[in-house]
DNA sequence: TCCGCCATGTAAGTTGTTACATGATTAG
DNA sequence: CTAATCATGTAACAACTTACATGGCGGA
């Protein structure tokens, strides 16, 4: 599984189950999102097979950590998987497989409505992802072009979230466009 | 369940398992998926809960079909679903984890081998997304201007998958670029 | 003292995949 | 006759979600 590769490659400096948690919510949830209770458990699977190692961090303030780190096993593996080539699932999209079906309602409103509540939710990522990028290149004076190579990775994956954002609002604004046109020629 | 839903809607008119199937494979399988191991239970599901009803088609060619057909309650299920506004999930894209985990490598010509690798499979899928919209194109004078309900709800659908695979390929596109770069101003 | 955050976990359920089993019919 | 396609299913597993349980510690 691949939740078990990530974890590895996010292990490049120790961390807890709750700190990885931390990591998925605010930097790599654009691509990837992990609930605590998938990672504690794939957390000890490793372990068990000797991927990661953990010890107990003493506890100065707060109750006890438990605090996880590559092996040398673990890192053959996590390159092995990097080494593997591309993979692309093929994606499931609840929002496309409405809009497909909904003919069955006969109300071109409904389909405006879903598609102007798609560009809102879309618009609202991008700015997310954006904030993200500004507060980066604010701070890091190296940003774009003589970033370390762990960050230009980072700015990778990054603009892959802003094209498919931005591309998502095109075509959710395209549409939109060619349903208020349909809906003009339906009063005629 | 959303296949649930979709079941429903593509029963629009009564088919068999395995038809749908055929469905998912060749009209719809862009933005949804759906093995006929899945699908089996799930059509049982739905004739247990009076969602759909079904009746076992005389056999003239082939052998013994099972053919559903929704009912007045499946259709007021399917519409109560289709208005109940958008669902956006967040997407897992193993090929974005990947290269963002490239730096424990440490070798950009990795990050480049993987870049060309999907920008090839974006470009197949983009090409087998064009050719269908082609065929369509060429076959119904209609298209695509003035297409009837549902054929212009499967036009806003295929133009998602267009929109998503071109901004696949300009990301693509750019990140080799930049890796080029980086390779230049390594060897330096 | 109570609330919120830190921190780790278990249980049950949902969704989807892969592998296997079975048999009918048709085209070469 | 044999392989491909039609057609329906079950079993086991894998990945992920939601809800629940437990307790420590710090600040208002």
């Amino acid at each position: 599984m691949s939740l078990e590769y990530i974890l590895l490659g996010l292990l490049r400096e120790a961390a807890s189950g709750y700190d990885l948690k931390k990591i998925f919510d605010t930097q790599v949830g654009h691509f990837w999102a992990a609930e605590l209770s998938q990672i504690y458990p794939t957390l000890k699977r490793l372990e068990k097979q000797h991927w990661l190692r953990s010890h107990h961090a003493a506890a100065k303030r707060g109750p006890r950590r438990i605090v996880y780190e590559t092996t040398a096993a673990g890192n053959r593996a996590l390159r092995a998987w990097l080494e593997s080539g591309p993979e692309v699932s093929d994606e499931r999209q609840v929002f496309v497989a409405k809009l497909y079906l909904l003919p069955a309602l006969d109300d071109l409103g409904v389909t405006l409505s879903l598609l102007t509540g798609l560009r809102q939710r879309f618009a609202t990522r991008l700015d997310g992802l954006r904030s993200l990028e500004k507060m980066w290149a604010e701070s890091d004076p190296r940003y774009p072009a003589d970033l370390p190579t762990v960050e230009f990775h980072k700015l990778l994956a990054l603009r892959k979230g802003l094209f498919s954002l931005q591309a998502h609002i095109e075509w959710a604004d395209e549409s939109i466009r060619a349903v208020h046109k349909r809906m003009k020629s339906e009063q005629a």
